[in-house]
Parts: C-alpha cells; sequence; structure tokens
DNA sequence: GTGAAAGCGCTAACAT
DNA sequence: ATGTTAGCGCTTTCAC
C-alpha cells in the first residue's frame, strides 16, 4: 500500500505538505494542494492508522467491552455505541467477555494494549477494585450498567430495583395477588436489583414477599419455558408472572400456550427490558423499557466529554418506564372469565 | 502508559530482551526473564499495538464489514467471526454499511486505513467492480453472503434460490396452492434469489407464479405485520404465506393472530433465515436455516488461511435446510377445520 | 544470550 | 506556505 512519502514524490511535495493535505491542520498553496489530491487518488493512499496512532498518540478507536454479541441486548448496547461513535469520527473496537471473569479481563486488557482513546465497559464478572484497577491504565473510562461508588460520576446505570418495583406495581394495580417470579440463577446485580424491587412492591400491598412463588433458572427463553411450565402445572392459583427478562417472559408465553391457556385472561405475564422479542410474540408483551441504545450513546457522549475535559453535566442513571402492551389482564376480568368457563 | 524502554530501564535489560520476553521470539536467561516478567507486572505494561503493527507490519486485526450491528442476524454473524477470530488470538474491528453505498465505502476504507491484516465483507450496496477496486487494496478479503464470479473463491455465501425453492417445496408438499410470496421491497440478491426459488417450486408444481398473491414492503416484523394483514382480508382464499425472512414471518403472525386466524391451521407460514425469532412465536416457526455464525466462522478460517497461504479447500457454499416447527399445517387439515366451523 | 541500531509511516514542532 | 527533522514504541537484523 502506498506510503505519505510515495505520495509526497509523486508530487513533488514535501511529506508535511501531504500531510496538511490530509488533515487540513494548515492552508496549501490550492495548485499542490489538488496534486496532491490527485496523486492520492491515483495510488489509493490510506494513511496508516498505526502510524498516525504512534505520532499523534491517538487512535480515534473507542473499544467496548460487552458480553456476547448475539444477544440482542448487547447487540443493541453496541448499536448505539457505533452510531454515536462515527458521529463523532471515532471506530468501535469491540472485544467480548463472555460471561466470564478471565475473558473479561483479557478483553480488557486487549482493548488497553490497542491504545483505545476511550473504553466502554459492560462488566459484571470482575470485582470492583480489580476492575478500578485495570480501568486506571485507560486515560478515559465509561463503565455502563453498573455502579462504582469510586468512579460514581463515569459510569451510567439503569435502575433495576425501580424496573422490578414498577413492574409489579403494574401488575398489583391491575388486581393480581398471587404472582409468581420468574428469576434468574445467577447473583449480578441485575437479577438481585430488579428481585428487591418485587419484594418490596408485594411489601407494600401488604403481601408477604416471602409467601411468594418463586422460580429461579436460565435468563433466557428456553430457561423461561421450563421454568413457567413447571410453575404453572402445579400453581394453578398463580394469575401474574413477573419474568426477570423480556426472554424469559417469551418463553413463559409459550409454555403458557402450550398448556392452552388464553393469553393474557387466563394468566398475565410481565417482562423487563423491552427489546425486539416483546413485539413478535403474542399476545405483545407488557414490560418495563431498559433504554440500551440510549445508555450506550451517552456513555459515548460522556467518554468524548471527558476526552475533551469538558465537564458536561449529563444523567448517568436511566429510570424504567412501563410499556403497556396486550400481556397483562386485569384480575377482574381473568376471574369473570374462569368462572365463566 | 509504560512503554518498553521502561520496562528496560527498569530490569536492567536491553528493550530487545524485553521484547524477547514479551513475543518468546528467542530463548532468555532464566533470571533476566524471570526479573522483566517482574518489572512488567509492576508497570502494568501492556504493549502498545500501534507499535507493533507499525513495525512488524501486522495489526492482528480482522476488520468486519456488516450493515446494522443490532439486527440479529448480522449479530449471529459478528459472534461467529469474533468466535474464531479470538481463537486465532485476533482482534475483531466492526464497522456499519448501514445499507447504504457510501456508508459501505467507508466502513471499507476506514478498514483499510487501519490496516486490518484481514477483512470480512458483507456488502449488497455496493456494484461488484468497485467492490473488487476497493478490495484490492487489502492483502487478503474474504466477502460473504454475495457471489463475485473474479473472486469467487474468496465468497462464502448461502444458496438463496434454494432457499426459496424449498421452503416452497415445503409448503407444497403440504397440500397448499394459493400460497402468497411475502416480499422485501429492495432489489438484493438475496431477495431476487429467494423469490426466483419460490416461483421456480410453484411452476414445477404446475402454478403459474404470474398468478400468485404477491406483496412487497419492508424486510421487518413491522413490514410483515402490516404486508400480512392488508393481503389476508382481501385475498382470503390464501392458505400458506412464504415470507422472505423469519422477521416478516413473524410480523405475519402477529397479523393473524389479531384477524382471529387459528394458527397454523387456518393459515400457515414460512420463513427463512432461522433467527432467535421463530422460537419465541406462537407457534413456533417453521423455516430454512441459514447458517449465520457457521458462514463467519468460514469466513475467518478462510482468511486466515489465506494469510498463512495455506490452500486449504473448504467449502464456500451452504446450503439450506428446511427447519420443521409449529407454523405450517397441512391442507387438508386446514380445509377440514374451516368446513367445520 | 544479549545489546545497538535501523527503520516502520506518520505528526508536530521548528525553521525558513 | 513549505520543507526539515525529531521522535512515537516497537520488531528485527546484525554484531558480539
Amino acid at each position: 500500500m502506498a506510503t505519505i512519502k510515495d505520495v509526497a514524490e509523486r508530487a513533488n511535495v514535501s511529506i508535511s505538505t501531504v500531510s496538511r493535505v490530509v488533515n487540513g491542520t494548515a492552508t496549501v498553496a490550492a495548485a499542490k494542494r489538488d496534486k496532491v489530491l490527485q496523486v492520492m487518488a491515483e495510488l489509493k493512499y490510506q494513511p496508516n492508522s498505526a502510524a498516525r496512532a504512534l505520532a499523534g498518540n491517538k487512535t480515534g478507536m473507542l473499544g467496548i467491552v460487552a458480553n456476547d454479541l448475539a444477544d440482542p441486548f448487547f447487540a443493541t448496547l453496541l448499536k448505539g455505541v457505533e452510531t454515536e461513535a462515527r458521529q463523532a469520527g471515532m471506530q468501535v473496537l469491540a472485544a467480548c467477555g463472555h460471561h466470564d471473569a478471565e475473558q473479561e479481563e483479557a478483553a480488557i486488557r486487549s482493548l488497553l494494549s490497542r491504545r483505545c482513546d476511550a473504553l466502554i465497559v459492560h462488566s459484571k464478572d470482575i470485582p470492583d477494585q480489580q476492575l478500578l484497577d485495570l480501568l486506571s491504565e485507560c486515560p478515559v473510562a465509561v463503565v455502563v450498567n453498573r455502579e462504582i461508588p469510586e468512579i460514581a460520576d463515569r459510569c451510567i446505570w439503569f435502575d433495576n430495583l425501580a424496573a422490578g418495583y414498577m413492574a409489579t406495581k403494574h401488575l398489583l394495580a391491575q388486581g393480581h395477588q398471587n404472582i409468581a417470579w420468574l428469576g434468574r440463577n445467577q447473583n449480578i446485580t441485575d437479577n438481585v436489583d430488579r428481585y428487591i424491587g418485587f419484594c418490596n412492591a408485594l411489601g407494600q400491598a401488604g403481601i408477604d414477599h416471602n409467601k411468594a412463588y418463586k422460580a429461579f433458572g436460565e435468563a433466557t427463553v428456553e430457561g423461561g419455558y421450563q421454568l413457567a411450565y413447571e410453575l404453572i402445572r402445579s400453581k394453578s392459583e398463580v394469575t401474574a408472572i413477573m419474568a426477570y427478562n423480556d426472554a424469559m417472559a417469551a418463553g413463559c408465553l409459550r409454555a403458557l400456550h402450550e398448556l392452552n391457556y388464553k393469553l393474557p385472561d387466563d394468566c398475565s405475564v410481565m417482562g423487563i427490558d423491552d427489546v425486539i422479542l416483546g413485539l413478535v410474540v403474542y399476545p405483545q408483551l407488557t414490560t418495563v423499557n431498559y433504554p440500551v441504545e440510549d445508555i450506550g450513546r451517552t456513555a459515548v457522549k460522556k467518554a468524548l466529554a471527558l476526552l475533551a475535559d469538558q465537564q458536561l453535566e449529563m444523567t448517568n442513571h436511566f429510570s424504567p418506564k412501563v410499556v403497556i402492551r396486550g400481556s397483562v389482564a386485569s384480575l377482574r376480568k381473568s376471574v369473570l372469565r374462569k368462572s365463566g368457563s
């Protein structure tokens, strides 16, 4: 591939002049500029980013650590990040943690090694202190979906507790009392917080959450399916299911269909996340919106502001919002229907 | 961040020695090696990839051009690419084309500029010749989901025509005759090929495809929904819908539910792609498997082989496979049910 | 086994 | 407005 030197020689100018034309860092005589531009095209010149990074001490790359790129949740986060980064002329370098502490660390290290100008980190498996330690090597790092007190101003998170609370409140408002919790069998903060929100709402309604129906499994469509299938067969008095996330809720819906439940009247189902899955199931899922794409964009904005040393004040805390669709019915209606059949 | 020089000084060795320890390119006396290792840890040394790339003339980066990272299809492709790349110790650099020729070109250029060792390209909007021209600047490029005669050996594609054909055959085998085609309103080869497959199957069954029911719209859940809704209301004699992809098929299912169709008996629906959406809808979608993740992995393997100058012979052509789930019923059953109601 | 030194392609002073 | 030059941090000969 052609280098800046090749271009300079062919255009009879110095490499500085070529550099100026490429970067627009200073004015160049029109004739020379045109000649350079022409030669660049002829030679299909593409500046070497490695050399640029080395000389200029910035790479123009934004690193992002996610868990699993195929998961709609991370894919959406990534999209938000990419959109915003591209607008700022930066490239996104993605590395996967695969829900594993060691791989998460390796992912961060490789991004560090690439000298990304900034890092957006989604990590659940590395302990706070170790993460802080790793990130201390990075000029700018923003943490998403996690709150670390020491760097609270560089954390962007979603209020999972409020999400669990609001979702459950919504179910209670529809008259449901026998509400089951379909949880995730993994103690990450998301899960714990949503569950606490669930318990709080129940407690406030005078329902003892210890007596609430609960089942725990994998946070996937399949996990939700299996859990719901078992639960409903043994506890037919349950009139509403609060799932940890939309994937589980979708599995849940499928199980109920298979058990010939008429939805949503025979049983209401509520999710949290608001991913695309909720739009394709029938009935469409009533859920709580988790603005992932927005979070991704905000994380990048924050990172860019930090890079530019602007103290740009912005929310780093996103609140949930209930999205009403078709999977939750009021209990009254359900009961009427049941007694009628 | 610490440099190789810092490490060398602190360990009382030359930078060459540090380099040797880091890369294992030559044996170093045990004592020195240990000292270097220790200092590296103390200083949290991370080799600067830019400098490495510049000096070593390879970046260890694999570039991938996709359209939209949030689309489950590309997300899965990306996952396959990432998995395979990571095993080979390479990092993935993603750039988006956003279904637009100019942006696709910009994406490729930026990847070229980054001096990726190899490129995996998914491009639909750039004409063959221009794409060849762009890729000629890249040491190794593999094209996915497209066949360009000049570089056929570096193309990995899926037989869309066979997919359309097999899917339609499946519908015909269930006795359906009034089959509607829910197509994409954009002439990319995928769409055209699948449609030709559809027509061929129909023709073989003695059905004039010109008279077949057709509707075209956006290849999304929403697009499928709207199209199906309109189509079914005006052409109730349709007993089966062949959708361009799973997303449209999912939208289709929703429309039918809303029209109070009993599925799959009142109307069968078939998709193509086999993405996660098909597992959450009810009934689960009968579709044709498109092994995207596999294609992603194969593309990387091919790229790596090319990099290593191995002439590794491998399939660069993936065939479809029908995946039978619950959204297609045999016509006989449907008719019986209809006359009985 | 180890160190010195020459680049890799570029940017950013610094001259002119 | 333009050219010269000194690095950026590393790999890789080439000597010893």
